[in-house]
DNA sequence: CGCGTGATTGAGCTTGGTCAATTACGGTGG
DNA sequence: CCACCGTAATTGACCAAGCTCAATCACGCG
């Protein structure tokens, strides 16, 4: 559903625009020791392609996804481009206790934040531990990714890295349809976060259809067919969930 | 100096040891926000190849380089390996707050490390801001060094990545001998931290020195030639520091 | 119904990987 | 002090995964 509004354009009379939070957008907030922070944030609308925050902008807000999808981006100056992660609903992102952004935000199909103001969040940290405990896993947790994708970048094969990348997006997926994934990416997204060109990036998904371990449903609903195959395509040893 | 004990094997009678810590070895720490944490370290000689902790160790210490070096691992069940960092003397690893390593910790040569207890270094942070916000500063540092790396992997070529590599080591050098890099690790690690075969490594590195970018002194000391450049080699759009 | 962007597909080509010697170096023992 | 030995580094010849360039194709939108 909310995968819906992501492909199709919010009538945005301004490419950036921000209104008191509505509490019903808030329900189901991430892990539980971030309940508390919904009090504190402001829905935001961010049409595709919009910047969220730039490389260099100081770090005053972090974001949860409600709807749509963030990509965060880093650049070389004669355009190479990396997309060090995507961010799907309920995920939480720009968290980094640093003053200034070394990542670039986009929104990779037209989105809805909550935005937090930082310096209330740390505040309600220092009185809530769990809270403390939550932003500490947040941070472990993106190093640990980032960690991970830099396995994948060094050492996987570009069936690897699809596969890897695809039984990543199943695990985050909100909904229980267990097989569908949505990619609200485009290839060439796909491609700069997998350090692939998008051709690669096409043919490996189209020879994945024909060897029947997904489905391509249309090219931004993946099904997956086989997630056993899928899974141990991906290299890593994973951690089970079948 | 401390890169000569690098290379020079301790005559350690055992593999891993560790003594009450020495006043002198403690001068000099890193960031001066952590100058208040020594008294609650160690020191621990761990001789070459051998683990200072593994992948799924609970993390309870975090370590200081005094001498020698230290390099974190990632594995994949094939052996395909990824380094994800390496740390020189005055600098700090296994800071991450996670309960579990997914990164094991090896010395890439005999080192001198100090140890801290985790939990200590947390109780200490309570009660020092300044320390506490030098921990913040560690793991925002280290997350914004992994993006680097994953650029760099995606993105870059062969001789970008040994350009951004030495460039990094130079900057990173404690002495003030400019142009002079100690590479205490093995072309195999130097590989594995770039994401390519020690051939490619040995050829690039070779191509540098032909070239008179680098001087290749001996095989683990790199005489920087022309540091512009070389920098202009590494692709980013670096801060300055001539 | 047509148009434009994005995806697919194909045909070479290049960079870096593989395999295989050969060389050099540090450490050891005579 | 020097010869020897084992490991690590270098170098070469060849190979292939994935990139580039270039058409098509197809889907979503007006």
């Amino acid at each position: 559903m909310q995968a819906q509004l992501a492909t199709r354009p919010v009538p945005a009379d301004r490419d950036l625009r921000w209104r008191p939070q509505y509490g019903t957008l808030l329900r189901g907030s991430a892990p539980a020791a971030f309940g508390g922070i919904d009090a504190l944030g402001t829905v935001l609308l961010v049409s595709r392609d919009k910047e969220v925050y730039a490389e260099g902008d100081p770090a005053e807000f972090c974001y949860k996804v409600v709807a749509g999808a963030v990509r965060t981006v880093k650049l070389m100056p004669d355009g190479r481009r990396q997309v060090a992660e995507f961010y799907l609903p309920r995920e939480l992102f720009g968290f980094d206790a640093c003053p200034v952004r070394y990542l670039s935000a986009e929104a990779v199909a037209d989105a809805t934040l909550i935005r937090y103001p930082y310096r209330r969040i740390e505040a309600q940290a220092e009185r809530d531990g769990n809270l403390a405990r939550g932003l500490r896993d947040l941070a472990s947790g993106s190093l640990r990714k980032a960690h991970e994708q830099m396995l994948l970048l060094a050492r996987k094969s570009a069936q690897e890295r699809i596969a890897s990348f695809l039984m990543d997006l199943a695990r985050r997926q909100v909904d229980g349809e267990d097989a569908a994934i949505e990619l609200p990416m485009s290839r060439a997204d796909i491609a700069d976060h997998l350090g692939l060109t998008l051709e690669t990036v096409s043919r490996v998904l189209n020879r994945l259809h024909r060897d029947d371990v997904i489905n391509l449903a249309s090219t931004h609903r993946v099904e997956i067919v086989d997630a056993a195959v899928l899974d141990r395509m991906g290299g890593e040893a994973w951690s089970s969930r079948a």
